[in-house]
DNA sequence: GTCTATAGAGGGATAGAC
DNA sequence: GTCTATCCCTCTATAGAC
C-alpha cells in the first residue's frame, strides 16, 4: 500500500520528494482545511508534479493522514524536550503554566493545526484523537502525578486538576488566537496564570 | 443585495422557502463544513431547487453567513431565557457550571456548530467573533459581576476567574465531545465541577 | 521515479421557460 | 418565484511518455 511505503521511506528518510510533499501539504492542509485543500496547490507548494504525489501517497485523505500524524510527532517530541517536573510548586507550576501558554499563543503553526484538527474531527475522528493519546494524555499524567505527590498542595482530585489547568489555557488560546476572540472580549493571559496559581495556593490554605 | 432581502424576508418570515433553505444548509454545512458542503445536497435537503436558494442568497458564502447568524441567534435566545443570576454562591454557581456543561454535552447541534465555527475560523474570523461578542461577552459579563458583587467569595480578579470557569467547561466539551478525546483520556464533568467548586470555596477562607 | 496531458466526476452559478 | 437544463470551471486521480 502506498501509504504505508510512504511511511517507512519517510521515517529513514531515503527520499527527499516525500518530505518536500509533506511540506507542501502542510501549508495547504493548514491554511484550507481538507476538503478545502487542492492538490494541484499542494503540487504547486511542494515543486513537485501532481502524479509524484500519487506515486507516494494513496489519496488525498492517506496525504492529509500521514500529515497530520508527522505534525502530532513533532508536537510529541516538543513535549519530551521538556525537562522532567521538579522544585517548588510555587514555583514550577506558574512557570510551566506561563510557559506553556505563551508557546502556544506565539506558535501560529500549532494553531492552525489545531484549528484544522478540530475542524475535520467529524470526518477524522481517529486523527483528532491522536492529539490526546500522544500529547494531551502523556502530559496529564506527568502534571498529575506531581500535584498528587506533592501533598502539601492538598488538591483533592489532582486528574481533574489537570483538566481545570489544561482547559483553561487551552480554552484561552482557542478563543483568543484560534477564533479570533481577543478583539471582542480579551484577557491577558498573565492575568489568568495568575488566578491559576492563586487558586492552587488556596488549596494548600 | 440578495443577502440584505433574505435576511429581511426571513425576520419577517414572509417566505417558508428561506426557513426551509435555512434547515437543509444546516444539515448540510454542520456535517462537511463550508467547503465540504455542496449546494446540490443543500436543495435536495431543503426540498427546493438550486436555483431558488441562489434567488434567496447570493451565493455559497452568503448563505453560509446566513445560516451562521441565525444560529447565533437562537443560541442568544436561549442565553437570555436563563433566569437572572441570583441567591447563594454555594448553590448557585455549582448549578450554572453543571447546568451549563451539561447542556453543551448533550446538544449535538451545538457541539457541531462550534466545531464548524472553529474550524471556518480562517476563513470567516468575524463569524467566530460572532459567538464571543452575542454569547461568550454578554454571559461572562453576567458571571463576573456576580463574583465581584459576592464580597465574600473574595475573588481576586472576577474576569480573570471566568476565564477559568468558563474555559473549563467549553474546553471539556470540545475535548470529550467535539474531538472524541473520551476514548483515550477520559473526565466525568461531576469531578470538573466539583473541582471548580471547591476552588470557588478556597478563596472564600 | 517523475513528468505532461487528460479523463471523468462534481463543484458553483445561471439562462430561460413557466 | 420556482423550476429544469446547462454552462464552465476546478477537482481528484491516472495513463502513458521519458
Amino acid at each position: 500500500m502506498a501509504r504505508t511505503k510512504a511511511s517507512e521511506i519517510e521515517r529513514y528518510s531515503s527520499s527527499d520528494k516525500i518530505e518536500k510533499i509533506l511540506q507542501g501539504s502542510k501549508q495547504e492542509f493548514l491554511a484550507h482545511g481538507y476538503a478545502g485543500a487542492s492538490m494541484d496547490r499542494v503540487a504547486l507548494a511542494a515543486g513537485v508534479s501532481k502524479a509524484t504525489i500519487y506515486s507516494h501517497f494513496q489519496d488525498k485523505e492517506g496525504l492529509f493522514k500521514g500529515l497530520i500524524e508527522q505534525l502530532a510527532r513533532k508536537r510529541f517530541e516538543l513535549i519530551f524536550g521538556a525537562q522532567p517536573l521538579e522544585g517548588e510548586p510555587n514555583i514550577v507550576l506558574p512557570q510551566l503554566l506561563a510557559k506553556a501558554l505563551t508557546q502556544m499563543l506565539e506558535d501560529k503553526e500549532f494553531q492552525a493545526f489545531q484549528r484544522v484538527l478540530i475542524g475535520e474531527s467529524a470526518r477524522f475522528p481517529e486523527l483528532a484523537q491522536i492529539l490526546f493519546r500522544y500529547i494531551a494524555k502523556p502530559g496529564s499524567e506527568i502534571i498529575s502525578q506531581y500535584l498528587a505527590s506533592h501533598s502539601e498542595l492538598n488538591i483533592p482530585d489532582p486528574d481533574a486538576m489537570v483538566w481545570v489547568l489544561m482547559g483553561s489555557i487551552v480554552h484561552l488560546v482557542i478563543a483568543q488566537e484560534i477564533m479570533h476572540g481577543k478583539d471582542i472580549l480579551p484577557m491577558e493571559s498573565d492575568r489568568l496564570i495568575n488566578s491559576l496559581t492563586y487558586l492552587i495556593n488556596q488549596c494548600g490554605k
